[in-house]
DNA sequence: CCTCAATTGTAAACTACCCGACATTTTCCA
DNA sequence: TGGAAAATGTCGGGTAGTTTACAATTGAGG
């Protein structure tokens, strides 16, 4: 990869902003970078050694496989977003694998001791990266507190709400999602059946309130929901 | 507070092992001393500015309250664990506060803006802290996975599992925990109702697996639970 | 030692949700 | 373009776990 191009990845990434253009350049530290299209599964080699990744461009899933074979998905992560080992600890043992939700999606990494000694020559990166963990696990500890102590319906409103307020775009009253999430993988998100989150959206179709298609999907009135 | 006994706190927590004693003499951070008995509720003054909290005695558990004033048990901090505004960043409308579970509980503080000038100046800590605050993300992220695709028996067994490990004295094959949880703290814990949780409590009983008191909880054998 | 509040024990009714079993529709690609 | 695979729609039976309700036990404080 051309050396141009190694710190645009960056450059760009709120996370860096802290970082001059010279000191960018410096880094260079990428040292993989992946493109996939949609359905594509994408394996974090665990043999070679821990990485930071960084999405670029579209939408994937993280899924974890468990002893029985079900397919559970644990986190969407969206363009921009910083993930695998955020935890900057190695654990060999997660049967987990990313799977491409959008046509085109882009993907770079950095060995994660790079990233360590990088973290220790900056220490206001440093600080930057422990609030953008640390906001990463507010924002877990919401969804799961939702998932806890919610029932199924009240699981979806929150899910639709929060998603239209990430990704949507306002027309008007509506909001339109783009979407790139089969009624199965909204189920998964939320901790329900494929035949609940289905009976659900249905429902609140005929009320009026959305329109959920392969494509996109409608809100026609986010504070009615 | 006697400058000796300010860098005590700090002193012992692995946290803070990078720093040689004369750097910890040094900073003077805490800012905060309280002691509470078995019962009190300590509060979080949302008023003045925001804190990073280290448990150095005894044990609590942060409960919020929700609109309706039902009590939800968000954490329960052990000895030695740092807590609050781990994501170094104030989130001033959460209704939360702390509880005293054990007979002496000591908390020291200090301002989370001494504490972002302490990482800056240390790049060191700031990279241990973020390990730190990683771990304590994957532990969470465990937690809530069992929550969501386990049943309420799997949950209470791997709870008092965990609970066992970190907590429990091994006296010959039995391990003993001493026990400052009611069953409905437990219940909520592992959120299911306070009955669920009696039943399954008294079911493991019966099988000779286990015995819950109010002051300690034996079990006979681990690996059979 | 007695009293009251907190904790624990038990049972029955009820319900949200899962699961299996299909039919129908859409999408993909050979 | 046609046929298979994936996604969506729909129905009812079964059940884990909640809720309500009340009794029994424990423990702390006067």
């Amino acid at each position: 990869m051309y050396e141009e191009l190694k710190y645009w990845y960056l450059r760009d990434h709120k996370l860096f902003w802290t970082l001059s253009m010279s000191q960018i350049k410096q880094l260079c530290i990428i040292t993989g970078f992946k493109k996939a299209n949609k359905g594509d599964i994408i394996y974090f080699s665990s043999s070679d050694a821990p990485r930071v990744f960084l999405l670029k461009k579209g939408n994937i899933k993280i899924v974890a496989i468990d002893e029985d074979g079900n397919e559970t998905i644990k986190d969407i992560i969206q363009k921009g977003d910083l993930f695998g080992e955020l935890e900057l600890e190695n654990d060999r043992n997660s049967n987990e694998y990313a799977k491409a939700l959008t046509d085109e999606v882009a993907i770079c990494s950095f060995l994660m001791s790079d990233f360590e000694d990088l973290l220790l020559r900056n220490p206001n990166l440093a600080l930057s990266y422990t609030k953008f963990v640390g906001m990463k696990m507010k924002r877990l500890k919401n969804n799961y507190a939702n998932l806890i102590s919610k029932d199924a319906k009240t699981r979806l409103l929150t899910f639709l709400k929060e998603w239209a307020e990430r990704d949507g775009k306002k027309e008007g009253n509506r909001i339109i999602i783009e979407n790139y999430l089969t009624q199965s993988d909204i189920a998964q998100i939320i901790c329900t059946s494929r035949q609940t989150a289905t009976l659900m959206l249905n429902e609140l179709e005929e009320n009026g309130l959305m329109h959920y298609g392969r494509k996109e999907i409608i809100i026609e009135d986010i504070s009615k929901l």
